[in-house]
DNA sequence: AATAGATATGTTATAACATATCAATACCAA
DNA sequence: TTGGTATTGATATGTTATAACATATCTATT
C-alpha cells in the first residue's frame, strides 16, 4: 500500500480490497452499503479519475437502470459522508478513496490537467501547519479541501 | 496590512487601496481594467464574502445594465486570471484578493459555514511542504486550491 | 405476524452554475 | 485610415445539483 497511483499497480486487487474494506467498515459501524451505493463505489473504483455524477448516471443507465440525478447524488453523499469517496471541488467530480485504512483523514489531491488522473496523498506535516495557522486566527477547521493542479509524471514526459 | 479579515478593519480604505493597486498594476503591465472589469472588482471588494457570478449579475442589473451571464464570467476570468480575485471552488463563487501586493501567490481560504465569511491567508511553510511532496512523486504543481471550512471566531462565540 | 418508525429509493421538476457562438463595436499600433 | 486584436452584446445551450413528494424496504417491538 505504499505505492501511489502514478505507478503501475494491481488494479483489480486495489478495487477488491477497497470494496472489502468498505464492506467491513459498514458492517462494523452498522452502515448500509446497499446495492446502489456499492455499485456506485465500484464504478468509482474502476478508475483513478474523478467521475461526475452524470458520468455515473450514464453508466447506471447503460446497465438498464433508469437512473435519475438524485440516485447518483444520494449514493455519492453516502460514500463521501463516510469517507469511502471524496469530492474533487475543482472538477465537480468524485473519486474513490484510495486510503480507506486511514479512517477520517484530510487528503490532498493532485490533478493532472492533461490526462485528468487524480492521485490522493496524505499530508501529515502540511496538514498540521494549515490547521494550526487557522487556529491562531481563531478559525476552527472542520473540513479541508486541498487540490493541486499540474502535470503528472507521465504527461510531463510526453510533453516536455 | 498585517490584520486579517476576521477583525475590524478600515473597509473603505481596504477597498480603495485594492482598487488602486489593481489600477497601478494594470497600467504597469498593459492590462486593460475596463469599466466592466473595474465595476465587478468593486462589487467583489465591497464584501469579504464570496459572490456567485449570478449575484454579480443581479447587482449589475440593479444598476440598470442588462447583464447576461457572459458579462460576469468574462470579467471574473480577467480578474482571476490576473490575480485580482480568486475562485472559491467549494462555493462556486468569487472573492477579491486581499493580498494584492504579494503578486502571484498560492492562497488558502477559510470559509465559515455559518456566516459565509471568507478570509484569505498566505501559507508559506505549508505551501512548501505540499509542493515538495508532490515534486517527490514526480508531479509538477501549477496551481493550487486550499480551502478550509469551519467556524470563524465570531460564529464560534455565538454558538459555542 | 402486525405495526410503527426510520431509512432508502423512484420520479418529476427546477434551481444554480457555466460556456459556445456569432455579430457588433472599441481600441490601438502601423 | 486602415487593419488587426480585444472587448462587448446577445441568444442559446450545456452542465451540475437540489427541492419536493410519493413509494418501498428494512428493523425493532409488541
Amino acid at each position: 500500500m505504499s505505492q501511489n497511483q502514478f505507478h503501475d499497480h494491481d488494479h483489480q486487487g486495489c478495487i477488491a480490497s477497497a470494496l472489502a474494506a468498505a464492506e467491513a467498515r459498514c458492517a462494523a459501524e452498522g452502515l448500509r452499503l446497499t446495492a446502489q451505493r456499492k455499485r456506485v463505489l465500484e464504478i468509482l473504483l474502476e478508475e483513478h479519475r474523478a467521475l461526475g455524477a452524470y458520468d455515473i448516471l450514464a453508466r447506471l443507465s447503460a446497465e438498464g437502470q433508469n437512473a435519475q440525478p438524485p440516485v447518483a447524488y444520494r449514493a455519492l453523499d453516502f460514500l463521501v459522508g463516510h469517507g469511502f469517496a471524496h469530492r474533487i471541488e475543482r472538477l465537480n467530480a468524485y473519486i474513490a478513496c484510495t486510503l480507506p485504512n486511514e479512517g477520517a483523514h484530510m487528503p490532498a489531491f493532485m490533478i493532472c490537467r492533461n490526462c485528468d488522473m487524480v492521485a490522493e496523498t496524505g499530508r501529515p506535516e502540511a496538514e498540521l501547519g494549515l490547521v494550526s495557522e487557522a487556529k491562531n486566527l481563531g478559525f476552527a477547521v472542520e473540513r479541508s479541501s486541498v487540490e493541486l493542479e499540474g502535470l503528472c509524471p507521465a504527461c510531463r514526459e510526453a510533453r516536455p
